[in-house]
RNA sequence: CGGGGCGUAGCGCAGCCCGGUAGCGCGCCUGCUUUGGGAGCAGGAUGUCGGAGGUUCAAAUCCUCUCGCCCCGACCA
């Protein structure tokens, strides 16, 4: 490709909309445009980025034994009403209606429309197992689109399901993704890490993520680093603290604290450590009821948790106007004593404390050297605290560290929670009836790439790793004499007719500019053809990562290309 | 959904408080000179000042409404 004949639209200055470094880049080096908040036009090179994501992804589905498909990104709300997924995907679900009102919706994903094509057409178990996958623009209403297309309300995406007999298969489906997930993201040359992970919306038994590892990440890990353990924090259990001598129990007492409603005000009031402090949260459950959870002052509850334990899908903190209906007390003093008759929770933590701190039931009231049995009950303990670092690993091991990562891949065992709502069912050998085992997978292609850029630039631009690169070779002929011009097109041409994907940067621009399109644009190898190489026979060429520069005979030079590209596309699993 | 901010040339911005008919840098076009890390000189083109309504002799500027975009938050007592 000759870059004067491409629409490779680069920009000298930093868009003012651009926050996070991959999405500044891509607008940048021209690979996207935003075309409204949350939706963007691919261009030529970002284009070919997708595409060799793509690419990748298929190799391993098909290798994997998945077979390609491609469903409808319309589908209406009659099956989604099937799965209740249609009131409760919120407002998430990008809905519309046809002219005759029927309603309909963009395809968030696509269980649904996969379990319906199932149940239509497999009947017995000798259809059994068979995966299923697609590439395709995804919509989700994001309630706040941010970061380019790291998180966008229209994205690509990669999604897959498996239908099998028995448990043991729909594990052997999950493993069989799960490994393919692994070389996926090692073969575009992402580091990564797969963790534990919530099942959010889609639901189902179990499911790992797979984080690319980078700080600038919207999700927060936890592991263990001498053992397998890692789990996004919305997930990560929490090893109950050993239990320790208690100390004696002081008689309680009541103090003033004027005003100290946060931790850290009571803290400060009373001069005590926050984990000294018991936190008193009201929650609304789904059915109008209340609970209260205690969690320590040095924590965070984990509202997920909470709701698994409760068996709920719906829980809200009350508002301050329901805890001064509720209880005695304005918020920031609520306790547990002498509270209105509600369910009491107790972290793990709180349960092992004596002598500790609440809020009195009454303004400006705390109480001090509360115990647990002695001053009221609890109705259970359990782990209901976010996990931090420090916190013990429920697998042993040493306390677990925290990291940041971006999403780009989720797999989840769904067990039959689609199958038997819909009445996706196949006929064993002994003709009894029963649903399919599902699996569900999915890999964020478009996100992919911005978390690859994430993970893959420095101060001028974008360092792509070879497989995922728009091209393998970039040359610039940063003079402008005939013979730098015609040096430069024998090496395009031959390099093209061995396979090597290379763009030549024929415009009229001074080297200079060159240079600078050519760091932001990231290709991983650039070409420096110049008078200067030229009069000693050689040309220069440079790794884009490393900087490192290579002075090769002109004679040898496509060759040495060749060879260094083919290698790099070979460092696969 | 709540709070804050911003919409002025392709991009980045100034002008708005204090009304007088739009400017800077980069880019773009032409010419000459230059040419290994974002060239110099000379000339040139480009604006429904986000939209609608209002106040005024006069509105980018003041008022009202509206649309779009960005950021923060969405309740940890």
């Amino acid at each position: 490709m000759r870059l004067s004949q491409s629409f490779i639209p680069t920009m000298r200055q930093d868009p003012g909309e651009a926050e996070v470094v991959s999405h500044r880049l891509m607008l940048r080096a021209g690979m996207i445009r935003k075309v409204a908040a949350g939706i963007y036009s691919y261009l030529p090179l970002g284009l070919r980025v997708l595409r060799k994501i793509e690419t990748i992804v298929r190799e391993e589905m098909n290798r994997a034994g998945a077979q390609e498909l491609l469903l409808p990104i319309l589908s209406p709300a009659e099956l989604w009403k099937e799965t209740d997924r249609w009131d409760f995907y919120g407002k998430e679900l990008f809905r519309l209606q046809d002219r005759h009102e029927r309603d309909f919706c963009l395809g968030p994903t696509h269980e649904e429309v996969v379990t319906d094509l199932f149940r239509r057409e497999v009947r017995s178990y000798r259809q059994l197992p068979v995966t299923l996958y697609q590439i395709q623009t995804k919509f989700r209403d994001e309630i706040r689109p941010r970061f380019g297309i790291m998180r966008g309300r229209e994205f690509i995406m990669k999604d897959a399901y498996s239908f099998d007999q028995d448990e043991e298969g729909a594990k052997r489906s999950y493993q069989g993704m799960y490994n393919a997930y692994c070389r996926i993201f090692t073969r575009m040359g992402l580091q990564f890490r797969p963790v534990e992970a919530d099942t959010g919306l889609i639901g189902g038994i179990s499911s790992h993520e797979f984080m690319v590892l980078a700080n600038t990440g919207e999700e927060l890990i936890v592991f263990a680093p001498d053992t397998q353990y890692a789990a996004n924090v919305e997930r990560a259990e929490i090893a109950p603290p050993a239990i320790s001598e208690r100390e004696a129990k002081k008689p309680l007492e009541k103090v003033a604290t004027p005003n100290a409603k946060s931790v850290e005000e009571v803290c400060a009031f009373l001069d005590v450590s926050p984990c000294r402090l018991v936190k008193t949260l009201l929650y609304q459950t789904e059915n109008d009821a209340m609970t209260a959870v205690l969690i320590r002052g040095d924590h965070q509850a984990n509202e997920i948790k909470i709701q698994r334990y409760l068996g709920i899908h719906e829980l809200t903190l009350a508002t301050p106007e329901m805890i001064s209906r509720f209880t005695t007390a304005p918020i920031g003093f609520v306790g547990p004593i002498g509270l209105p008759k509600v369910r009491i929770l107790a972290d793990h933590a709180v349960a092992a404390l004596s002598n500790f701190i609440v809020g009195g039931n009454e303004p400006d009231m705390h109480l001090v050297h509360v115990n647990i049995d002695r001053d009221f009950t609890i109705d259970a303990i359990g782990d209901f605290r976010q996990a931090q670092a420090g916190d013990l690993s429920p697998r042993g091991g040493s306390p677990l560290q925290t990291a940041r990562g971006i999403e780009v891949g989720h797999v989840f065992m769904l067990g039959t929670k689609y199958s038997e709502k819909m009445g996706a069912t196949y006929l064993d050998a002994q003709g009894q009836t029963h649903p399919a085992i599902m699996g569900c997978y999915g890999i964020g292609v478009s996100r992919a790439a911005a978390a690859a850029i994430e993970q893959n630039h420095d101060e001028k631009g974008i360092c792509w790793p070879m497989p995922i690169a728009p091209f393998h070779a970039q040359i610039l002929p940063v003079t402008s004499s005939d013979e730098v011009r015609k040096t430069s097109d024998q090496i395009y041409t031959n390099l093209y007719q061995n396979g090597i994907e290379v763009l030549l940067d024929d415009r009229e621009e001074r080297g200079g500019v060159k240079f600078n399109d050519a760091d932001l644009i990231g290709i991983p190898f650039h070409v420096i053809v110049g008078d200067k190489g030229l009069a000693q026979n050689t040309i220069e060429i440079k790794d884009r990562k490393t900087g490192e520069k290579f002075h090769v005979p002109r004679e040898q030079v496509c060759e040495w290309i060749t060879d260094i590209v083919k290698k790099r596309l070979e460092s696969q699993p």
